[in-house]
Formats: C-alpha cells, structure tokens, sequence
DNA sequence: CTGTTAGCGCCTTCAG
DNA sequence: CTGAAGGCGCTAACAG
C-alpha cells in the first residue's frame, strides 16, 4: 500500500496537519514530535505524492519543453540545448518534461496542453519562427518562458545568437580567401534566423562589392539529404559557386557529401561552411569550417532566465544577445591563408 | 483566470459531473448538451488540469527516465536512448518526465522520488549495474520498468545487446588481419557490459590461443579522456599491442588521440576499434571500426515492452537479446583483408 | 503547539 | 439523461 501523511498520521497518533508540517520544517511544531513524525515517515519510506502537492500548491518544480520527433543523429541541435537545459535544471532542484512532436500543427497543441494542464512552472521554446504561435500564445496565457531565438517582436525573455555577426565573420573569411562566387543553402524562410543569416550573407557580399546573384540562394530543410541535394544543384550550375555556406551544419555535411561525389576535393577545389559547431564538424572529412553557437551553456543560461521568471525576480538582462565564433577549419582551406589558398 | 470544468459548468447551466462525462464521451449524455458542452470547452479554450487527474486516476501517462548529468558531447549514448524512447512514447500519447542526476547516490534518489511520487506510469533504466539497487528498488515496489541491459538475475523485462558476440566478431576481424598482441580498455566494472565484452576478448584470444596478458588491460572511465590515457599507458610498454579495443567509442576516440600524439598512424600503424556505433565513430580520422548498438532502435522498442508492463499485457518475449553487427572501417585498417594489412 | 475545516480539479459511484 | 456526494493526498487558514 502507498505510504501517505494519513498512514503517518495513524501511526504516530497525530492529525495529518501536524505530520505535514512537521516534514516541511515549520517552527510550530515541537521538535521531540518532529523528530518522531521524522522517523517513521523514514521507516516507512514515505514520499510525497506529487500530483497532489501540485494541484494544492498550483507549483510542480518541472519545467516543459517540446521538441522534434527525430533522432540525435538527425538533428542534434536540440539534444545539445537539453543537455544544458536539464543540466541546469537539477541545480535548481528542478525536472524536465518532454513531449516529443512533429513539428507544425501538433506541437502547438502540445504547447497548449502543457501550458494549461498545470503540469509545468515554465517552458523553453526553441528555434523561433517568424510571427511564431507558441510565442503568441504563451504571452497570451502569461505563463513562464524563455525561448532561445527572438522573433519579429522579441519583446519577451529570450536568448539569442548574432547570426548576422557569425555570417558576417564568415563571409569576410571567405573573401579574405580569394572567393568571389560564394553560394548560400537556406534555411526554411519561416525560421527567424534564416533571415538574419542572409543578411549577414548580404552585408557580407556588399562589403566585398560582389553582386547578390539569385541562382547562388538555394534553400533546403536543414536535414543533410536537403544539403546535399541543394549543394548538388549549385554544383551544377553552368558557373558554379567556389565556396558554399549552409545556414547549419547538417546541411553543410550534406554538400561536402555532394562535393566528393563531384569528385572535388573541398578545402582545395571548393570552400564549405556551415553554422553552428554541432560536435560532428569537428571530425567531418574534411573539419567543417564554421559558427560556434554555444548551444549547450545556452541551454543552462536559458534555464537560469526561467527560472527568475517563474520566481517573478527582474531579470537584469532580458534579451541575451551572444555573439558566435568563427571556427576556421580545412574545409575552408584551413587556419592559415597562405596555406590555404583555394583554386579559383 | 483558469477554465475548469467548474467554469463550463456555469456556463452551461450543468452540474460538474455533467461537463466532465460530456467531455470523457460518456454515451448517457444527451448528445445536443455534449455539443453544447463541447463548444463552450472549445470556446473557453479548456485544458484539463492533469495534475487533479492524475491524483484522480493514478495514471499520468509520463514515462520517467533519469539522465547522467554530462553534455551530449561527452556521453552520447543517453540522448540517441533518450531520442528513441521520446519517439515512441510520443507514439503512444505518453510524455518523458526526465531528472538529470549525479551518477550514484543522488540518482537512486532520484528513482525513489520519481517511482513513489506517483508522477510516471514507468521507468527506463539504462546502463545497467551489477546488483543493481535501482532494479532492487522496482522490483521491490512492483514499480513497471524496462532495463537496457541484464544484471547478475536477468529475471525482469530487459533488452540487451549481445556483447560477448559483438567482442567475439570484433576480435576474429583482428585476429584475420593478423594481429596477435591485442590490448583491451575496460569500462568501469561495476557495469554488467564491461564484464560481457570482457568474456568476448577473452574467448576472443582463445579461439586464436593467444595469451590473456594482464598488462594489456586497463579500466577507464568511458570519457575520451580516460580512453587516451589508457591508451597512452598501453603505448608505453616495452611490448606495446598492435592493436587496441575500448569497450565504448568515445573511450577509442580517446585511443585515436593516444596514437596520434605518438606519430602513429591509425589503420596501418596501430589498429583501434570501439563499441556502440555512435554517430561520430563513422567521422573520426580515420573513421572508427567498431560494434554497432542500434542504440535509437533499442530505445524505441524499450518503450513498448514498458507501455505493455503497464498494461499488464504480458510480454511475448520479456528478455530481447540483440546481436550486434561488427562495422569494419579504417581505424583498422579498411574493409579489404588485403588492402589493409597493419604491420606488426 | 496541535487539530479542525476547507478546498485544489477531477472522476465515479449512487440516486433521482 | 442529469445531479449530489465523496474522496484522491496535500496544504493553508483559523481555532483552540
């Protein structure tokens, strides 16, 4: 049978009041009671049924987060930002809970089902979309969140990486290289930071007076097969790109796949960059060049803002902006520039 | 304010009970009241309050899992389980309740709070220990759970990879490319699989009678940096091994390093395999020959054996052994016998 | 210092 | 077909 206040209440002769504030430490209480209430609740290895504790205290020390029903393997951007996530969270002495959805439709249902279900104190939200549903609707609702990207209006707790920064380092590295045709694989254009890192592409192309050419712009759904068909696409082309950035990793390793199918040699017959620094690039063949987002001490940073929401503290600093780094590797014709001069 | 059943009942001019059996889709409910009910839930944008249904129904439709508090980077294996068992969970309409812990004390803590607290319908416990006190504990409370692994008494829902045949196949690819000294770096003993892989190298040398040599074993931790000191010990000896096997891959990643620094060239100079098949191994330099655990798969099918625990459905096979398949890459030196002769 | 009372929101008998 | 009553386990006034 389940040990609850009431078994220990019987046991020690008290009212279930008195054991329930005797094991939450209240100072009403007399300590030789206490100290018995104690004992037994040891004894008999009681332990709080939380779905009560969380209707009565309306407070349930878990924290929600949705996210894509994919494997590591296919995209292991989420699993990192969990990782920093739930590391941080058992600081606090807090939980994770985890829907797993397809992205669209059903994860706004999920959303509104976690936030309303008094399941959670708060929800991280992850890659923003433009005019995004589950921004507008926990605003709505008022409930806690901090999301990790900042949409349109990004008036609410977020975290951000300056992607036009990171393209833009990347972009001038390229330049630096000798590279004039510089191709760019999209994102998907509802994701906010597909546009901030096309301009960065753009400013990066302005600087160097090269022209903005639209058969250079190809977009593709982050995955590595969407990388490598778009990068087979500019391949293709009767004027082909000498370097090649895509939006992410993923679909950075997709085009250094279509490249070798060409049979060109990347770092040597063409450039590939690609965004984030997921543990992979550093051991793709050749090493990715690319944008280092901390995604993992994002992730623990996150958790901290939320938690000082759900405590209704003042966060000193709202809106987080963090600017990457430029990780330079031979994928671009490595570290040094007189080594690595590509054929142009 | 929060829409409740309460609040729909005024609306409607019904009684509580009524709401609620309109929505459960009772069928003795008049079906224009349940239209009308229906409509006003929709309008006032009604969520049920699960914590109250939980405590209500002693179901939460929550799987628990209880993490190693490390990045992604450094332990892979838990986030590919982790995505696996969230796919299909998401399948079921059954969320993840994860506490990331402290290896040891704290995370039996864990188990005891998550199994009594009536928050999960069930548990999966991965990497198991010998005697381990987390299984004594579920099993001691009937708590439903399903292991990836078997301890010492395999006698509870479990699936395992067969590791003995995995080290077995691993070490006759060693022995045919004709190495004859080759050194073993040990996971920490306290893990059932490390004795299992053991046994393999071990009937490994035998099947090619050669010696068991003491001074080819090392136990590290399973971190990259316990593999390459290992590794680095091994080199060291006046009678090196010509070839080296980590009973995981981030352990032989760690070797890679080790072998590297000392000028050897992996694949020719030294051959190095590992265990598990994480998606890295098929990107180190040279990319890794190593025994694969469809680790996501595992995950997956570890799910639902455990939503039938909980329905007290009985399991048509409660222990699901795997035989893993051995993925020959460079790191010892390629596919071809002939092409890939190690010098020794 | 301790006990009584009163819900949190939901579901499930049992009456009407 | 609908409503009233009771209770899951816990906590928070309010009395004594």
């Amino acid at each position: 049978m389940k040990v609850t206040l009431k078994t220990i209440a019987q046991e020690a002769g008290l009212s279930i009041t008195t054991v329930s504030r005797a094991l939450a430490g209240y100072d009403d209480v007399n300590e030789a009671t206490r100290q018995r209430v104690i004992a037994i609740a040891k004894r008999l290895g009681y332990q709080p049924n939380l779905a009560a504790r969380h209707l009565r205290s309306k407070q349930t020390h878990t924290i929600g987060m949705v996210i894509p029903l994919t494997s590591y393997y296919s995209d292991p951007f989420f699993m990192e930002l969990l990782s920093g996530v739930g590391r941080q969270a058992a600081e606090y002495g807090y939980d994770l809970l985890l829907s797993a959805q397809q992205p669209g439709e059903e994860e706004l249902i999920a959303y509104r089902r976690m936030v309303a279900s008094s399941r959670i104190d708060g929800v991280i939200v992850a890659r923003v979309w433009k005019d995004d549903p589950r921004i507008a609707l926990l605003r709505e609702v008022q409930h806690p969140f901090v999301a990790f990207g900042r949409s349109n209006d990004g008036n609410y707790p977020h975290i951000d990486v300056d992607g036009l920064s990171g393209m833009l380092q990347l972009m001038r590295h390229l330049v630096e290289r000798g590279h004039r045709r510089i191709a760019l694989i999209l994102s998907p254009a509802n994701l906010v930071f597909t546009a901030v890192r096309y301009q960065g592409y753009v400013q990066g192309l302005a600087e160097a007076g090269l022209p903005l050419r639209q058969d250079y712009l190809v977009e593709a759904d982050l995955s590595q097969e969407g990388g490598c068909a778009a990068a087979q696409h500019l391949l293709a082309l009767p004027d082909p790109p000498t370097a090649i950035v895509a939006c992410n990793d993923t679909m950075a390793i997709g085009a250094l796949e279509a490249a070798r199918a060409r049979g060109l040699k990347v770092g040597r017959d063409i450039a590939v960059a690609g965004f984030d620094d997921i543990p992979l690039a550093a051991y793709t063949d050749p090493p990715l060049t690319t944008v280092r987002q901390p995604i993992y001490e994002i992730g623990r940073r996150a958790l901290d803002m939320l938690i000082r929401v759900i405590r209704r503290e003042p966060l000193q600093e709202p809106h987080v902006l963090i600017t990457p780094e430029l990780i330079v590797r031979q994928s671009t014709g490595g570290a040094s520039p007189a080594g690595g001069q590509v054929r142009v």
